[in-house]
DNA sequence: TGTTAGGACCGTCATTGATC
DNA sequence: GATCAATGACGGTCCTAACA
């Protein structure tokens, strides 16, 4: 919990994304409170837990007393952050601090009010007072573990080569070829070769299958420091074919350059691009994985719109409820 | 049936905060 | 200061529903 969440805790008994079904099942503020200035309606004591209608015991002005369910949830943290937020939060800090700190507050403020939210941290922050809401690091790692048959080996790759016909390729130190196609999306365009014959170098053609989407066309690649050639023949049941390359490369062969090894312009050409092309690749899987947590942010603020509203709703009905209490017994 | 507006999705660039 | 990740902005493509 930040000092973020300490303003909305104040302002608004808000609740967090929860199943809209879920949304009648508030409970009161623990003590006293009034039920509007004019009347003296006064509520003596509430009990409830999480998730359960809480049962107030109301006070009425002729000495009776009334059970009503109550609506009203415990305060919770806002799912919104904003820099204004921020500011009006660090702003009450500073009122508590001495005067004499008020420069470095103010820089601070600055600071803070320079930062963009993060739907990362804004969800974790969110998630962390609501078991309802999954956590993005949880949800990543779930999701590597779901994946970990073929990119969980991403994480720490040897080299990564770029062919000629844009793919990736990602030597692991496990022995293990990963193709990346960057025209397709995602998990779908990640290939994982085994080379089973890697470390004891075997005479002739090894065949390497895999079961995945197939690339276009038959496609032929260096791997660097290795002296093999992959050939990818496409097909229903693709097979890369692992051999020692001939002294003439075959026609469409890339020769990715390998690092440390760069002499001339071309080369250093050749390093600058691939350079850039796996910092688009990097950015390109960014921009998706923002663009999803910024859908899953966007989902949370509806489902806590459609709670607030029907929270509203119901403490309409309640509020309407005791003023006809009120109005029976007074008669 | 062709056209068009709107939405969803994506890739790229620029910027900014965090980290080393 | 360099590098990297996260994110906003912008433009492009594709799909679909509405309409003449």
């Amino acid at each position: 919990m930040t000092m973020d969440m300490v303003e909305s805790q104040q302002d608004d008994s808000a609740v967090d994304s929860v199943p809209e079904g879920d949304a009648g099942h508030l409970q009161n503020q623990p003590g006293q409170s009034q039920i509007s200035p004019g009347s003296e309606v006064s509520v003596a004591a509430s009990s409830a837990g999480r998730g359960s209608p809480a049962v107030t015991l109301v006070q009425l002005p002729s000495g009776q007393t009334a059970h009503v369910k109550g609506v009203i949830q415990a305060t919770q943290p806002s799912v919104i952050q904003s820099p204004h937020m921020q500011a009006v939060q660090v702003a009450s800090i500073a009122d508590e601090s001495a005067e004499s700190e008020g420069i470095i507050d103010c820089q601070k403020r600055r600071e803070i009010l320079s930062r963009r939210p993060s739907y990362r941290k804004i969800l974790n922050e969110l998630s962390s007072d609501a078991p309802a809401v999954p956590k993005i690091e949880e949800e990543e790692k779930s999701e590597d573990e779901g994946a970990s048959s073929g990119i969980s080996a991403m994480a720490m790759p040897t080299s990564l080569y770029h062919t000629n016909t844009g793919q990736y390729i990602t030597i692991t130190q496990g022995g293990t070829i990963q193709i990346s196609n960057p025209a397709s999306d995602g998990v779908h365009g990640l290939q994982t070769l085994q080379m089973t014959n890697s470390g004891t170098p075997q005479p002739g053609a090894t065949i390497v299958q895999y079961a995945g989407q197939s690339p276009d066309g038959t496609q032929q690649f260096f791997v660097p420091g290795s002296p093999v050639v992959v050939q990818a023949a496409t097909g229903d049941m693709p097979a890369y074919q692992i051999r020692t390359p001939t002294t003439t490369l075959p026609q469409g062969v890339v020769m990715a350059a390998s690092p440390g090894t760069l002499h001339s312009p071309q080369q250093l050409a050749e390093e600058a691009t691939r350079k850039r092309e796996l910092r688009l690749l990097k950015n390109r899987e960014a921009a998706r994985e923002c663009r999803r947590k910024k859908k899953e942010y966007v989902k949370c603020l509806e489902n806590r719109v459609a709670v607030l509203e029907n929270q509203n709703k119901t403490l309409i009905e309640e509020l309407k409820a005791l003023k006809d209490l009120y109005c029976h017994k007074a008669e």
